[in-house]
DNA sequence: ATGGCATCTAACAGATGA
């Protein structure tokens, strides 16, 4: 099976993008990000028509997750109250958190918090929201055995993920916030990606100023993470450069996973 | 240090992203 991973930035500006890319590439789930539509206005029949089913969690303008499935998740489930409870309530404002199972997999599609400025707001939100994220993920593993974490981090963790040198203050590479997402990690996830690639330059977000992708200045910020057991029965993770290169394309590019 | 680019709302400029 495979699952594929994708921050569209924009379902409706990206419509035609995903239903050509899906057309080629028929995986059996999509975990999407930036969707920026409330659910009543999300398009959702041109997915329908290919043979999905959707579940999706969206806000307007800002943030959003939806996962589409060729065989209907169960116990689909938003944000992190599900598991954590109201003391987390907050952290459900913004929608960037959905889950459901498929097969006998824990699917956890996720929009992490871009943060802004290391030191800003934005930036501590990001960091409890990863802690918030731990919780979460220490409670889900006690009953569930396989675990897929999927989506835009916004964190590269190493510097091979990474086209240039980068300081402390540089945000997405800031030592706090890699040490958050380790921390997660440490619970035993692995990176199905580097699994299979241990080198460098291999990128899945380009900025779209300065020409970023034509140079391949890029940042590896969307992941795939697996339970060790799920690791195993990776085939393989490769990114999919190529809707990067169309018109008016989003600035991340497909991530998929075979098990 | 700034701005560069794209998206959103809907103010056609300002907020946000990464």
């Amino acid at each position: 099976m495979k699952i594929a991973t994708w921050n569209v930035n924009s379902i409706r500006s990206r419509q035609a993008h995903l239903t050509n890319w899906l057309q080629a590439n028929p995986v059996d789930v999509i975990c999407l990000q930036e969707t920026k539509v409330i659910d009543s206005d999300f398009p959702r029949s041109p997915f329908e028509e290919l043979g999905y089913h959707l579940d999706i969690s969206g806000q307007k303008s800002y943030n959003g997750v939806a996962i589409f499935s060729k065989i209907p998740l169960q116990n689909v489930s938003v944000g992190f109250t599900s598991i954590l409870g109201n003391k987390v309530e907050e952290f459900d404002e913004q929608k960037r958190a959905i889950a459901g199972i498929f097969e006998d997999i824990l699917i956890l599609n996720l929009y992490v918090p871009n943060g802004s400025e290391v030191g800003s707001e934005k930036y501590a939100y990001k960091l409890q929201w990863l802690k918030v994220l731990r919780e979460y993920l220490e409670v889900a593993l006690k009953t569930t055995p396989h675990i897929c974490i999927c989506g835009d981090f916004n964190i590269a963790l190493e510097s091979r993920d990474i086209y240039r040198q980068t300081k402390d203050t540089d945000i997405m590479a800031s030592p706090q916030e890699r040490q958050s997402l380790q921390a997660i990690l440490d619970l035993g996830f692995i990176d199905a990606f580097r699994k299979f690639t241990p080198d460098a330059g291999h990128y899945t977000w380009w900025d779209y100023r300065r020409g970023g992708f034509p140079q391949n200045r890029g940042w590896r910020i969307d992941h795939f993470y697996l339970t060790e057991n799920l690791s195993d029965r990776a085939q393989s993770c490769i990114i999919d450069k190529e809707p990067r290169t169309w018109e008016k394309p989003s600035d991340h590019t497909p991530v998929i996973l075979e098990l």
